[in-house]
DNA sequence: TCTGCGATAATA
DNA sequence: ATTATCGCAGAC
């Protein structure tokens, strides 16, 4: 969360992300082994793990472990930086800049990353598309909840965030990382 | 503003 | 059958 991605004349600051790890989780696409698909995810870190899913979306990964290893981190939401004119061309469906990349499948067409993209190295640039550290410290204490749209491995708390950011996929904090509803649910109704 | 549902096809 | 999602329609 103190990275930015840039790709093809638009970036934004990394404000959301879940971890996605290997074979000790179910809900990873990497838990059944290597495929075609998730190759990229067992290759060297540093790169980026693009895959389709619910017929028409795509979603991108930053690869974040040893080669052979199979774990990588689903970049959710940016914060617009640049380029918001390229963004909305890609992505007419957005009213509001806080449509634009408010989600994984949103940022992935606001920069327009698709299957072309996977295993791109995020680290030289020479595919365009780039993650480096922007100089902004991460928060001194992000906001941490279980991860979004799971039916397998929901109890891990997985997912980061910027407290408070406008672009977050899901507004607010979701729910505590613990085990059990807190009084902190309870907050919404006062 | 909020909720529920349908789209749409690769994957295992 | 399931899916690491999104955007529309309808209710309020």
């Amino acid at each position: 969360m103190n990275k930015v991605l840039v790709c093809r004349g638009a970036s934004g600051r990394i404000v959301e992300v879940e971890a996605y790890v290997g074979a000790v989780d179910p809900a990873s696409h990497a838990y059944r082994g290597k495929t075609q698909r998730n190759e990229t995810m067992f290759g060297p870190p540093g790169h980026l793990y693009v895959y389709f899913t619910y017929g028409m979306h795509w979603c991108a990964n930053a690869v974040c472990d040893e080669e052979g290893v199979g774990t990588a981190v689903l970049l959710r939401a940016l914060a617009p930086i640049d380029g918001c004119e390229a963004m909305r061309r890609r992505r007419p469906k957005a009213r509001r800049p806080i449509d634009l990349c408010s989600g994984p499948a949103k940022l992935c067409q606001a920069l327009g990353i698709a299957g072309q993209d996977d295993c791109a190295d995020l680290v030289d640039s020479e595919g365009g598309i780039q993650i480096f550290d922007s100089g902004t410290p991460p928060p001194t204490s992000p906001g941490q909840s279980r991860r979004i749209g799971l039916s397998k491995g929901v109890e891990w708390p997985w997912r980061w965030f910027v407290e408070g950011d406008p672009n977050l996929s899901r507004q607010g904090s979701g729910e505590a990382a613990g085990s059990h509803p807190t009084a902190s649910s309870a907050s919404k109704i006062t």
